[in-house]
RNA sequence: GGAAGUUUAGCUCAGUUGGGAGAGCACCUGCCUUACAAGCAGGGGGUCAUAGGUUCGAGCCCUAUAACUUCCACCA
């Protein structure tokens, strides 16, 4: 095989992900024969760019999708992407703006052929752009939240909410953007601290010298007013309740009323009421029967209500409000108050709390068993301290708003009919009205909330409300993965829908992830310009080395900081592997290699199989617990450090000895490591696994459908593994004595070494002599029975040591022999104190207390030696 | 107002039923040792935020405190 000296990605990547699509290895097949495995993809925005965290999303859930594949399950990741009314309209309407036209020029139609002209053109793209990750989803069954199906699915849905009466349409107080012109849903909502002011107002009492002060934040609202609330209990109104207030600048009389709403102690304890413009007002507004006067146009002007003030937009309003207010001595005082103002999450304009009539889903007998699924383990979050969060916003959730007074969705299928008046609800286009049978009816011009479309995404996908083949098999899912940051957008009510729809929770697991952050830790925004394309780190260094450096040091649920050191750090290592492998395949050429099975192994190879099943077992492990992180670093421990630095180091001297028996079997060896390895390591890095792969001698066929290692016991060689390590403490200590003494690693020096076990390391005395840089290996009993002056290391296992010759000095010798005294002096006093600790003796495990006994007296072992070599070299 | 998370080496973070503090990067020293300088070998560096408690034993469990972050609620 013909490898580069160094990794390049880009030789291999876009080639293998073309041939895998050929091959249909991403195709999902519902094949009874096999336990199916399912996830789908949290559908990006036809707006949006690719960015950090669709790529960490799309790595875990393909890290596991590929695990699972290779573990023979029927494993399928489903792809898509959601048409996103709101963001989507949005983008189109500053598309036409800058063609100098408007929603109303263009028309709906004309409009909905630009969304459409878009989708074709961005949606495509970012799914596409998902392809250079080295995602295996299953593209044949690529999905959109507006497609045929998923249309289907959101017209079954709403028609049955609709008839089980769990979705109505009334006038309520709901979030309103003024800037995208629609209705929001509380969770679209973001709120956050902004300076402003408490205005003070005094409203005379009518035909008196008495009035009331009341304190607002959004003056502009008193125009709405219809009344004042005080609480019942507080004295100081009593009397002044049933009184007529008279409002400034608007004349109108207002009543005074008594609603335990209102707190006593906040502010002067009475409270203007503006039913319109605000939900607790509302609420006490229809305790009370007060009239709803709303002030405000759709776009955030006044309207006709609003009198004199008419046309001008709410701030401006503002403005004029408070000086006419002060004017006429209404305005008793101006309060700086920090408050809590709300923001569209699409266009971050103030919302207004208006009154509008809108269509709801009713919450609560959706949120029961959602919350019960919960609390039975049905569904299970991961971290799983999001359970409580999930818990807290099901508990106290209210209606939810899906109208939406935009062009770009799924169009609420409800019919009205000018003759009769009544509506059609129906899953398909009537021609007539049901009820008089008038064919003078009409759509109603809202589609519904974005989210209402992807809380069905699971089952939607999978054909329902069809039961399908793939319905019956692949529902439901099986782990859902994304961003804790949509936990109550999307993972919630996928959660309610699903039971509601299909009477099965939507999947089994829940699985969060955090943010990713910039290097400093902050969120990467546009406003910022911090944001990293994964599509630029993908051409620098590849999709393996961004996949690898996103899963590594992950936990679930937290945040992560990308830096491109990391992923620096992830090139290298896919370099070390590189490396590793063009080292065994080079040596491999023109030799037969043994299957494992056929070899005698030395010591070293059980040395590093041993090593490579406990690294299986931890890597499944961690997989099966979600725990990626951990699993990523077992695996980056275990090819740097015991394969690469330990077990090829330690092949070589077999590798160019004579013996070719030997030699054939230490290849075995290398290859059967690093088969196992690599398969261990595909469902991270696919690509650069997959290209050295299929050049080791014995597989066939592609890794992605290979067979995931499984633990294997009689491969564990705990005994055996636990004896090498005398070998590689004799090998340390000379390395360690020689650094110590400024010696250059490469100048060969003669050994002495007293060790139980000579066997072994007479069996990898050529080893010794390589990676130590020994001349011959002379064993001893003591450092007595040694002719010339030498320096030594005590270890657990053995005794080394090293003539001096003329390069040390014997003084730093005895300095480092006494710092090394000390050092084993505080292990024993560590030991020592413990053991002395009846507590200890009688509380902890035996084991453990056995253990602590042996280490004791290997330390005073040590003691000794190192003491003797303090006594040789006075 | 309620809740959650974080606090461990200079930096970024691991630390899986409590049982001798870890990695990467950075730093220092020495190496072009025929896979790899995107490398090899060796090394320095931490009262595990603070204060109590439980325990024979606490980075880990409990309580309180502090700082930072986030989510929810929205008393005008």
């Amino acid at each position: 095989m013909d490898m580069e000296k160094t990794y390049n990605p880009k030789d291999f990547e876009d080639k293998l992900y073309a041939e895998w699509m050929q091959k249909g290895y991403f195709r999902a097949e519902a094949d009874p024969s096999k336990i199916p495995f399912t996830i789908v993809i949290p559908p990006p925005n036809i707006t949006g760019q690719l960015h950090l965290g669709h790529a960490l999303d799309n790595t875990i859930i393909d890290a596991l999708i590929r695990f699972k594949r290779m573990q023979g399950y029927a494993a399928l990741y489903l792809p898509g992407c959601d048409h996103a009314s709101i963001a989507t309209e949005v983008k189109i309407v500053e598309q036409m703006k800058a063609e100098g036209l408007t929603k109303k020029d263009v028309g709906r139609d004309g409009f909905l052929q630009r969304a459409w002209a878009w989708k074709e053109k961005y949606g495509g793209r970012i799914v596409d752009r998902k392809k250079k990750m080295g995602v295996s989803c299953d593209w044949s069954r690529l999905a959109f939240t507006m497609d045929e199906n998923c249309s289907r699915a959101v017209r079954e849905v709403f028609v049955n909410l609709y008839e089980k009466g769990l979705i109505y349409r009334g006038d309520r107080i709901i979030n309103w953007c003024p800037s995208c012109k629609t209705a929001l849903s509380d969770a679209e909502v973001e709120y956050s601290e902004e300076d402003s002011h408490f205005w003070h107002l005094k409203y005379p009492v009518k035909d008196s010298d008495e009035f009331i002060v009341v304190a607002t934040t959004r003056p502009e609202t008193m125009l709405g007013d219809t009344a004042v609330a005080v609480n019942p209990q507080d004295e100081r109104y009593t009397h002044m309740v049933g009184k007529t207030l008279v409002l400034p600048l608007v004349g109108r009389e207002i009543p005074i009323v008594a609603d335990a709403y209102v707190d006593k102690e906040f502010g002067s304890g009475a409270v203007k009421i503006t039913p319109a413009h605000d939900p607790n007002d509302f609420e006490v507004g229809k305790r009370h029967s007060l009239p709803v006067i709303r002030v405000m146009n759709d776009d955030g002007t006044m309207n006709e209500e609003a009198g004199v003030y008419c046309g001008l937009d709410r701030y401006a309003a503002r403005e004029k409000i408070v000086a006419d207010l002060k004017a006429c001595g209404a305005l008793v005082e101006i309060e700086p108050h920090k408050h809590n103002v709300g923001h569209c999450y699409r266009c971050h304009s103030t919302v207004e709390p208006i009154v509008s009539k809108q269509w709801f889903v009713k919450m609560a007998p959706l949120a029961k068993p959602a919350i019960d699924a919960v609390v039975r383990n049905k569904i299970k979050f991961t971290p799983d301290r999001f359970a409580k969060i999930y818990f807290n916003w099901m508990e106290g959730i209210r209606d939810w708003c899906i109208s939406r007074q935009l062009w770009w969705g799924h169009r609420i299928p409800v019919w009205y009919c000018d003759d009769c008046g009544k509506m059609t609800v129906s899953k398909s286009d009537p021609c007539e009205c049901v009820h008089c049978h008038s064919k003078n009816i009409r759509q109603d011009e809202d589609v519904l909330d974005t989210w209402f479309s992807s809380a069905l995404w699971p089952f939607s996908t999978l054909g329902y409300p069809e039961k399908t083949d793939d319905f019956n098999y692949f529902y439901p899912t099986d782990v859902l993965s994304c961003g804790y940051d949509i936990i109550f957008f999307w993972v919630a009510r996928m959660i309610f829908s699903g039971i509601e729809h299909t009477g099965k929770v939507p999947f089994r697991d829940v699985l969060l992830h955090g943010i990713v952050r910039d290097e400093q830790g902050r969120k990467m925004s546009k406003s910022l310009g911090n944001g990293i394309d994964p599509l630029e780190v993908i051409a620098e260094y590849g999709a393996d080395p961004l996949r690898f450096s996103l899963v590594s040091g992950v936990a679930p649920g937290n945040d992560t900081r990308y830096s491109k050191a990391k992923v620096e750090s992830a090139r290298n290592f896919m370099n070390k592997i590189w490396n590793a492998s063009r080292f065994v395949l080079m040596n491999c050429e023109g030799v037969k290699i043994p299957p494992l099975s056929a070899i005698r192994l030395s010591p070293a190879d059980k040395w590093i199989v041993s090593r490579l099943e406990s690294c299986i077992k931890e890597v499944t492990l961690n997989m099966n617990k979600f725990e990626l992180g951990i699993a990523a670093g077992a695996l980056y421990d275990f090819l740097w450090s015991d394969f690469c630095d330990w077990y090829i180091e330690l092949s070589k001297s077999a590798l160019y000895g004579e013996d070719e028996e030997r030699k054939a079997a230490t290849l075995g060896v290398l290859c059967f490591v690093l088969d196992n390895a690599l398969r261990l390591l595909h469902p991270f890095v696919p690509f650069i696994t997959e290209e050295i792969w299929r050049n080791i001698p014995g597989t066939e066929g592609s890794i992605m459908v290979a067979d995931f290692p499984r633990y294997n016991a009689k491969l564990a060689y705990k005994k055996e593994a636990k004896a090498f390590a005398a070998v590689m403490d004799i090998i340390k200590a000379v390395r360690n004595m020689k650094t110590a003494v400024n010696c250059p690693p490469s100048k060969k020096v003669r050994l002495y070494v007293n060790v139980p076990n000579k066997r072994i390391v007479q069996a990898n005395a050529g080893a010794i002599q390589k990676l130590a840089g020994a001349s011959e290996i002379v064993f001893v009993e003591g450092g007595a029975d040694i002719a010339e002056k030498t320096m030594s290391q005590v270890t657990e296992t053995c005794t080394v040591f090293v003539p001096l010759g003329e390069l040390v000095d014997p003084e730093k010798e005895r300095a480092r022999l006494q710092g090394e005294l000390e050092r084993i002096m505080g292990e024993i006093a560590r030991a020592d104190s413990k053991l002395q600790n009846r507590g200890f003796i009688e509380k902890a495990p035996r084991a453990l207390v056995d253990a602590e006994r042996e280490k004791l007296e290997k330390f005073i072992g040590m003691k000794e030696k190192v003491e003797a070599q303090l006594r040789e070299l006075a």
